[in-house]
DNA sequence: TTTTCGCATGTTACATGTAGAGTGAACCGA
DNA sequence: TCGGTTCACTCTACATGTAACATGCGAAAA
């Protein structure tokens, strides 16, 4: 996976330590700084700004926040500068009628590719996200997930598909900083388990049906305005004023 | 000119677009060099080189260089520059199974949005589409084939299906400067045919079969490693060494 | 008061300078 | 003949300079 230890506490927007490019180390510190909610959706992304925090020229922060762009996770105006870009429900709405094809040929994918033994390792992701629900660890059921979904597509191994999914991972990931999306927790494992169930079976059809249900359920809790309510979580669509 | 009245704007002056940006021209060039073939796959895209040749500074061609690595038109190893990409068969079968999807609910989504309404327009293409076939223009077939799905995820309106297949589209485009890996211009018509009968009774179900199905049988086909032969013309999958 | 103008400030888009990595051809020693 | 080294050259990646443009605010005008 990527992203940086979690084990130390990261000031996002500190200096940045060079790894290899300035660019590539500027663009992973934006794009955590503005999932950690550090960079606001609607926040300006100045680029002498960024650059005299960062300690950096301007040139690598130009770039990185060009790649945001490309990313959507910043919007720009020409002459105008970039913002980071806010997703509503109604984009995520759209962003789910793509998502649940996509999850459906990965999952179809990934059963013709790595066949039922996918199966044991997404069962071991599965188990680790039933506890963490049980337990009500909301940020380490976001992580399991999201995990879950990208251990599949990475056994599709459609290279289109990753990227595809990947963007609109960072898409959902980038509107839960204004808008909680989860349409519960039980639900979503009760709907992987079902996955995994089709993939062990080696039948690919049932796979994507499966895949597909799973993103079409949460679809229609988001287009209904509001998510499905469970007992041991405060979970709802909750969006605020833009 | 006295105080004009703020009833009435005028009307006759429009704004003026302000996007006359170097780099939107230098990216706009370079992606038509690539897919005239002037620009062939594995070109160095030198950014000095480029610079010169086009008579602007380094940093406009920078950037386009970089866009072009975004939507894959050039790989990019980092300190080591850019080359325009080449895209061969297996990627291209890669890239249909994502498309199938694609198209289908692109479809579907026309048919929500547009209604009926949108299969005389259709129709309009197809009939000079057919024509087109008919005498053998194959340029004018790609076009007008481009046109016709081109037509449909513009009505479905989703944004996200939109830059998809856009960015798709682009590299089957890149392809067939090394490769032709048409089906067969009759083939395409009728499946186009069915599409559009499809839309005009309404059956979102039936829209996205069908459009499914049309890359479904160009999917085979190139994973036959041949396409389909016609009579009146001489398209065959030809890959060049690399 | 309301609108307009002028100024100050900040930013983008483009141009250009440069250290050091990458590359290839000539050269060398075996 | 052939593997390795040198060296000249090119290019990338980053830094920085600057004109044109955008914007917010206070003063002047209506």
């Amino acid at each position: 996976m990527t992203g940086p230890r979690k084990d130390t506490p990261v000031d996002h927007l500190a200096p940045v330590r060079t790894s290899e490019r300035i660019t590539d180390a500027v663009y992973e510190s934006l794009r955590q700084a503005i999932f950690s909610g550090a960079l606001q959706p609607g926040t300006k992304l100045s680029v002498p700004g960024l650059a005299e925090r960062l300690e950096v020229s301007r040139s690598p922060v130009r770039e990185a926040v060009v790649r945001l762009t490309w990313d959507r996770l910043a919007v720009e105006e020409p002459r105008r500068g970039a913002v980071v870009a806010r997703v509503d429900l109604a984009d995520l709405a759209e962003l789910y009628e793509v998502r649940e094809v996509l999850e459906g040929v990965a999952a179809r994918l990934a059963v013709r590719r790595a066949g039922p033994a996918l199966a044991g390792e997404l069962e071991r992701i599965l188990r680790k996200h039933e506890q963490a629900v049980a337990l009500g660890n909301l940020a380490e059921h976001t992580e399991l997930d999201m995990s879950f979904h990208s251990r599949i597509r990475e056994a599709g191994g459609n290279h289109h598909v990753i990227r595809a999914l990947d963007e609109i991972q960072a898409q959902v990931r980038l509107a839960m900083v204004t808008t909680t999306v989860t349409s519960g927790p039980h639900s979503a494992v009760a709907d992987h388990r079902r996955i995994v169930a089709a993939i062990r079976t080696g039948d690919a059809d049932a796979a994507e049906e499966a895949a597909r249900a799973h993103i079409a359920r949460l679809k229609h809790a988001l287009r209904q305005g509001e998510a499905e309510q469970e007992p041991d979580s405060a979970d709802t669509v909750r969006q605020e004023p833009g």
